[in-house]
DNA sequence: GCGATATATTTAATATGTTAAATAAATGCA
DNA sequence: TGCATTTATTTAACATATTAAATATATCGC
């Protein structure tokens, strides 16, 4: 018998099937009211902060520069969202949610809350806070490297 | 003031930052091996499950069949697996790994638990075991629909 | 054995992800 | 002021994700 080349359980590779695996809650809802996974996760945010510029949605959601550019004018053309060069800085976009785009988020929120309730009930309320802090460690390892929009200048940051 | 739509964290959200933190220390190894997230996550069950049919694979590292075709298409034309038909069902394909992918798995697997060490130191060895099983618990809650190969079908399945 | 149904995978079309390079505007400083 | 540098976003090229439909093979009941 050969040794195993991997002694620790898959870690990303769970989450990745613990993000699934709740997703899969939200998901129908989501395609019911024309949703991608990336256009809620914007939506969500926007619903939750105001008006953003599209670097602290990137950072937020997640999401590439490049990847948002695309999933902004998708949004925009369905009229979920709307766009503006912010006047004090023609190099930042600012994205608002729009009055349709509010209304799918209200439309989702309840059914997606009630999912929250059947999770906190399986886990129970203590272990899934305790996951919330579990996962808050693992993310603040990253802290220092986080900036999703550029990698590749923030990593040319770091050598220089 | 009106009342915050949402009461819960963003626990998709959580787990997608969480996931992007691990693959923070582990990413640029795989590019280094000029290896994608997608082609290592075949490359990592293939090494440890020997070979594999194409839905098995799917099921394993979260990829939809249509996604595996050209992720496998791409692996075979760079040589780190080859494939061909099941001949007792030729509905099936069966993957194994070559040479060249074992010599990849092998040149990262060392940098990889390298960087479970870390993690572990950090987290402290308990609070990762734990961490486990709260990602296997919210797992388990999905696995009546957890077949990601046809999920049309699985759906139509359940609905007749 | 044969046809209806079920299963496994691939094709097609569109959306998103990733990397590098380009564009554009702002900032810093001679 | 004027130019080099920095910052924010977009474009381009290719890889991957998603959904529905197509293809091919297998299984079941007759």
């Amino acid at each position: 018998m050969s040794t195993p080349t991997f002694t620790h359980r898959n870690l990303p590779g769970l989450l990745l099937q613990a993000r699934e695996a709740a997703m899969g809650h939200f998901r129908p809802g989501l395609r019911g009211q024309g949703l991608t996974d990336q256009q809620w996760r914007v939506l969500r945010e926007l619903s939750a902060q105001g008006e953003l510029d599209t670097g602290s949605i990137a950072i937020a959601t997640q999401l590439l520069g490049p990847s948002l550019t695309g999933v902004l004018t998708r949004m925009e053309r369905n009229g979920l969202v709307s766009r503006w060069r912010d006047p004090t800085d023609a190099r930042r976009s600012v994205v608002q949610i729009t009055g349709l785009g509010q209304t799918r988020v209200q439309q989702l929120s309840a059914t997606i809350e009630a999912h929250y309730a059947a999770i906190e009930a399986t886990l129970g309320k203590d272990h899934l806070m305790q996951l919330y802090t579990l996962l808050d460690a693992l993310i603040a390892m990253a802290q220092p490297l986080a900036n999703p929009v550029n990698a590749t200048g923030m990593l040319e940051a770091v050598i220089a």
